[in-house]
DNA sequence: TTAAATTATGTTATATTATAACGTTTTCGA
DNA sequence: TCGAAAACGTTATAATATAACATAATTTAA
């Protein structure tokens, strides 16, 4: 939290009140969150919270870095290194349901080579790999 | 049309003419097509069309991997190989919105490297690279 | 070959996710 | 402290997707 402070002030963004509670509530839950989960613990808190309240508070994290958007599941997670640009890339559990932040130099590159030869530009990268963790593969799933 | 005539033969699955419909309206589009797009082209066909009749149609194709979902435009696009199972990986031109398929090895070993190293099982993999194509960029958008 | 089971489709309704549009309040810098 | 910009409130609606149950078509198997 601290450091999402600190990287508001370094890009004079306002992480307002009702900013710095989604990204609280986005950290709290171990899962992505969806955007109307969000919703409605923040009815509970201003009785006045209605979709563009959450939406607004995500578009602003997601602009800064501080939480990446999970396509595949239209949910929401904190991301952990919002100081660092780095592609958005996730192991999500199909049991669990968590989703795992990874960065791997060899996919990074894999990426950059092959864009590079097709001639492509990047903006931006997705990538979700969808399957069971170490955990729940313990616990039986495969 | 053919290999999709061939793929469901192989398989024991019926592909009835609304679904060999959806799957050629997605071929004929050169570019990734929503759902309700598909849907206000077959109501012109079948006054009957509603929601689940392309949904279920989408479910069928994409299952047999005649079709892939891109999770990032909410959009349906053909499968360029559908009798090799492969993951599926995309550039995605952000001006003129075609989505080309890529197959690339480094890629998915890349993957199925950090998956193995992390404990992970890989049941599906997502890649959707956004940026501009080369055609587009010829145009002066970069 | 026909009855039962399965699969596919029709139909109505609704759930889920997201944005448009406009007004008010707050904040910030000149 | 005033004017502009940014943030937020509020109402409405758009876009995407599924639930649930009825009917029709097809397959299986007795």
């Amino acid at each position: 939290m601290q450091s999402a402070v600190d990287l508001c002030g370094q890009r004079g963004a306002r992480l307002t009140a009702l900013r710095r509670r989604v990204l609280e509530l986005i950290w709290k839950s171990h899962k992505p969150v969806g955007a109307y989960e969000l919703l409605d613990i923040l009815k509970n808190e201003r009785r006045n919270a209605q979709p563009p309240t959450v939406y607004r508070a995500l578009d602003f994290l997601l602009e800064l870095g501080l939480v990446h958007r999970i396509e595949s599941l239209n949910a929401f997670i904190g991301c952990c290194a919002p100081d660092t640009a780095h592609p958005s890339q996730f192991l999500i559990c199909r049991d669990c349901g968590a989703a795992a932040e990874i960065t791997d130099n060899r996919l990074d590159k894999a990426i950059a080579g092959l864009a590079d030869e097709a001639g492509f530009s990047v903006l931006h990268r997705i990538v979700e790999v969808a399957g069971h963790c170490p955990n729940c593969r313990e616990q039986g799933y495969e």
